[in-house]
DNA sequence: TTCATACTTCGACGGTAGCCGAAGCATCTG
DNA sequence: CAGATGCTTCGGCTACCGTCGAAGTATGAA
């Protein structure tokens, strides 16, 4: 009964911890092949692919074939956001899977949010760009300044392949650890893989934290001053 | 295993049906007793007893005594945020719990979003604030500028009254059927009870709907023009 | 073609979670 | 106090969903 959208939906398909784990995973943001996926989860193959299934129904990851692999990966941003979402709201509350452990306070400084930096130092980089003028918000929406583009240009962005795709430039994603915005979008996602060609950073295997060098810590930094 | 948020704990909460139309039922703003939202999940007493203290563990929903009634509401109006995007979220994969009936022009165009006016008219109203200069927006944020306050007062707002909670005055609120974003916090709270006492508007009693009258609407248009 | 790898489908099992009837508290009314 | 109302707790039933072994399909390698 009742009219409107079906939350259970959505709920179901998060709450399974075998999904849940898989969705968590996926949240890195590089695509992963079933058997990788089964591992994330702690369940057998059998069980991850009927897991897989479901959430591709759900359209919440999508898959690829390529050769005798399959690569599944999140169905898009707004997934990632919704996720990310959820697990600042989990937070708040205080759900935790453990207590904090010693990589906690890696994940909280940097980590990546599907394709883009998220923690204390993805708040910080969107933080600077506004306090810059490089990027101004209306309401919800990240506006690209054409002083920013500039900025941008100077630091070596080439903004052309990032206005193709439909999906927007610039748009803000809610930080589970900081509870503030950082930057999401085509510029966001470009950004990051900037810092890890420059070997300023590397993403560690095992969890989402990324690491900086010290090296490219003080690039960052200088970079993206605040006040 | 791993560490972070436990989304799958989130995720199972909503994830049964008369537990999510529970909390869609909320979503009203209105606190529910228990008999009340039995019936809003089609469930008896017992199951939803059942239900409402798993919600109330999982910090979703707070109760307070009032007599023999048990009044039952959103723990906060987070939460009430995080459902709404998840609404969002599963209109936007087509996870509809039914074809779209006669109620849902109705609730697109004016909806009650726990507090606060959402749809077409509280994203118009949003926008309409921030084209005039009474609200500005700093990422996710709002805030309340100075010549904003004047505006107010002369409509007959008193902001005394909303700056004292910890709640943010003005907050932004995703829609779920404009995909924008319209205006939380007290502010919003308090522009919804205004255009309710003023009768401009009624709730309806079975959906989240609000339904203005003739005269209201005209006032309301006027109060927020566009362009 | 034959074998190996990657994955899906099928079938059966088991645990859990939702469900309700009945009984037990708590609170208001008369 | 007795009776009514609102809600919770208990116990048992059932159905569903996650799980895995085994068998089946697809792709690549030898």
């Amino acid at each position: 009964m009742k009219e409107g959208p079906d939350i259970a939906r959505i709920g179901t398909l998060i709450g399974d911890p075998a999904r849940a784990n898989m969705l968590t995973a996926l949240m890195g943001g590089q695509a992963l092949t079933a058997t990788e996926l089964a591992q994330a989860a702690g369940v057998t193959l059998q069980t991850a692919s009927s897991h897989l299934s479901k959430l591709e129904d759900g359209s919440l990851v999508s898959q690829r074939k390529q050769g005798r692999h399959r690569y599944f990966a999140l169905a898009d941003a707004a997934t990632g956001s919704l996720l990310e979402a959820i697990m600042g709201f989990a937070a708040s509350r205080g759900h935790l899977r453990h207590r904090p452990g010693p990589r906690d306070p890696a994940l909280r400084k940097a980590r990546i949010c599907y394709d883009h930096l998220a923690g204390d130092y993805g708040v910080r980089m969107l933080d600077s760009l506004m306090q810059r003028g490089t990027i101004v918000s209306e309401g919800d929406d990240l506006t690209l300044t054409e002083k920013g583009r500039l900025d941008l240009r100077e630091i070596g962005i080439d903004l052309e392949p990032l206005s193709s795709s439909r999906r927007p430039i610039c748009k803000s994603c809610l930080d589970w650890s900081e509870r503030r915005s950082h930057l999401a979008g085509t510029l966001g996602k470009a950004l990051l893989s900037r810092f890890l060609d420059e070997g300023w950073a590397r993403r560690s295997d095992d969890s989402r934290a990324i690491r900086f060098t010290k090296a490219g810590e003080s690039q960052f930094l200088a970079l993206f001053p605040l006040e």
